[in-house]
RNA sequence: GGUGCCAUAGCUCAGUUGGUAGAGCACAGGACUGAAAAUCCUGGUGUCCCUGGUUCAAUUCCUGGUGGCACCA
């Protein structure tokens, strides 16, 4: 028999969890999940990682397994969780992903090509040469160096030059020469599950969440990773608004409301990159049932 | 009660020497192969408070209302 990864994707706060564990209890498997900042240690309120109860009752994989302090990405995530597929199917026939991270859930699904290594100290000049002399003498950079991605990225944004501009340097071939059409062949079917549900229920949802991650103390834990907050990961929702207040930048309602805002924003975000894969069955997350219902007649 | 100021997008406000209007935020849509909860792009959604007048034309000027704010009583 075939072995399935099903995934069961959607914006934050949309009820994934919930849902997620009810799918998996069914199929008596284990869960995946891919979410870019729930893996981290220690971040748990403004994460909202599940509950001690809820990750009692199915095994989770992913969840708080690493340090803020650890490089992590798209690719090495792509390749644990190929590596703990292989064994969750000796066990299952049926593994169930849960999150909201697009490009993890893609990493896994259609894979991302292997790049080589940056040495930091090119990354760092890097850097430093985008915050002196701007984007633009970058980007004529890139077009000597890799035209063919100089067409290709959003020059605009920063990001993605300084992404194709350190591998070419890194390696002295271009960037785009690392990057390949052709999506990875998986051993297993992928069957992709969307939750979503009316924007306004979705937008109370998420702001009766942030009230609630302040009642349990987000604000504390914020103020516990204070020595952590050059890490990337701490740019997340949650915690970035909070160390403003910390500095005094913003009121406390202030940054809380802001929270919100960019809570409501990321959720938006969420839907655009489900939404342009097609191939997602979209539900309401009460109705579990019709999503079992539909996977079993896969 | 009197005087003055204000009334324009969901909010805060700009503006139109008279030709039906635009910023920020909100909101909406999109891009995205190693920071992805990141980063980047696009879109104005409007009885310009109401009434009457002047005018070819009023959101703009004038009259009278209404509401808000300030000061004086």
């Amino acid at each position: 028999m075939d072995k399935t990864l099903v995934v069961l994707a959607g914006p934050t706060a949309v009820g994934k969890t919930v849902c997620g564990i009810e799918i998996a209890s069914h199929f008596k498997t284990e869960i995946i999940s891919a979410d870019s900042r729930q893996i981290y240690r220690e971040t748990t309120i403004g994460t909202a990682v599940p509950s001690p109860e809820e990750l009692a009752l199915v095994h989770h994989h992913f969840i708080q397994t690493i340090s803020l302090t650890e490089t992590y990405n798209a690719s090495i995530y792509e390749h644990q969780v190929l590596d703990r597929l292989s064994q969750l199917f000796e066990k299952h026939d049926l593994v169930l992903m849960v999150g909201g991270s697009g490009l993890y859930i893609d990493a896994v699904c259609r894979g991302i090509d292997d790049l080589p290594s940056i040495d930091p100290a090119v990354r760092n000049n890097l850097l430093k040469r985008f915050e002196e002399e701007g984007l633009e003498t970058l980007t004529r950079e890139l077009l000597k160096l890799d035209p063919v991605s100089y067409h290709r990225v959003d020059l605009r944004n920063h990001m993605r030059v300084l992404k194709a501009l350190e591998v070419s340097i890194q390696t002295g071939k271009p960037y785009s020469s690392f990057l390949s059409a052709t999506r990875k062949e998986r051993s297993f079917r992928i069957l992709r599950v969307a939750l979503n549900m009316d924007r306004e229920i979705l937008y109370n949802r998420i702001n009766l969440r942030v009230d609630k991650m302040m009642e349990s103390g987000l604000l504390s834990e914020v103020e516990q990773l204070q020595h952590l907050r050059s890490y990337r990961a701490m740019k997340s929702v949650g915690y970035r608004e909070l160390f403003k207040y910390l500095d005094g930048e913003l009121l406390l309602e202030e940054a809380v409301d802001l929270i919100k805002r960019n809570s409501r924003k990321f959720a938006r975000k969420q839907l655009t990159w489900f939404r342009k894969e097609d191939r997602y069955q979209w539900y309401s997350p009460d109705n579990t049932q019709q999503i079992i219902h539909w996977i079993e007649e896969q």
